[in-house]
DNA sequence: CTCCCTGCAAATCCTTTGCATACAG
DNA sequence: CTGTATGCAAAGGATTTGCAGGGAG
């Protein structure tokens, strides 16, 4: 694809779902639509630095969360609380490495004929008469290389 | 129960888990004996505080992770993000309102003869080849006084 | 007597806000 | 033109940390 075909494209996207045009917003979309999924702010913050796109911090706070409310990313809680932003919006769960912070991208599972995300959501309802949200679901371990370090210690010791 | 059959209740307690004693906390473990589960550092501070007990904030967050190390209370994350705690530490999951920030404690459900926290932690540590942590299941929602708000609010537009 | 606990204040982390300016539609 | 987006710096809330003094075992 080339360059401005790419530019149409995303300036298409922003407009079908509602979005103004602007530089620092046409650098997050690429940036999505080339890299890493699974980024905070911060981070992102810092990646586009580095591709030469001096966009303020709050900038990308703001436009992350204009692109969620279009539903064009979402996001969810890492391990220390941050939020983190993910570009693959398609059904699927969480697994962040308490001690690296690499994350894995769980299928979904079903039981019964049924996401487990919408199983608890129904029993929720079903128990409580609340409302309730479809559950993000968000888990947390160690990965097998943090394993690994963790029972050298333990050895050591 | 008389008072000093209680004291040592609570002395004998923290011995037991391993905790010095302390006047702080004491307090708050009679706090959890008594009153509130499912509240903040900073709403358990200001509720000592006013039962004339004067510790500082640090020392209400300090011990707050030393009782749950001690696995004597049990934290979970608020619909902000805040740390919240639990002195009912049998297995349930929790349901708290967006709105209003009132918390339901939901029985755990189980599926296929395992409880789903059970079941999930399985099937990511089968998919991914990590060591998965148990889940706490923490859903959101609109509790039925905040849904009829809502409803109210979306008829007057 | 030693180590853990406390209180206080300062520090830190992540995120939001206020405001004047710039730019898209 | 009108309204939204931007950058900067400052504010904000929740939690942690450093340190000197106090109390438990």
């Amino acid at each position: 694809m080339k360059r401005d075909e790419q530019d149409n494209t995303l300036r298409d996207m922003m407009k079908i779902h509602g979005l103004r045009y602007s530089k620092p917003r046409e650098a997050i979309l690429r940036f999505f639509a080339r890299r890493d999924r699974h980024i905070s702010a911060e981070d992102l913050y810092l990646a586009l630095k580095k591709e030469g796109k001096n966009l303020s911090l709050s900038t990308v706070y703001l436009n992350l969360s204009v692109l969620e409310n279009a539903g064009l990313i979402r996001e969810f809680a890492g391990v220390n609380g941050e939020a983190l932003y993910d570009s693959n919006i398609s059904p699927h769960y969480h697994l962040q490495c308490k001690n690296c912070g690499d994350i894995y991208d769980l299928p979904v599972l079903t039981t019964e004929g049924m996401p487990l995300a919408k199983l608890l959501k129904e029993h929720a309802e079903t128990t409580s008469g609340w409302q309730v949200d479809e559950p993000g679901l968000n888990l947390r371990g160690l990965c097998s290389s943090c394993q690994a370090v963790n029972d050298a210690e333990a050895n050591r010791k």
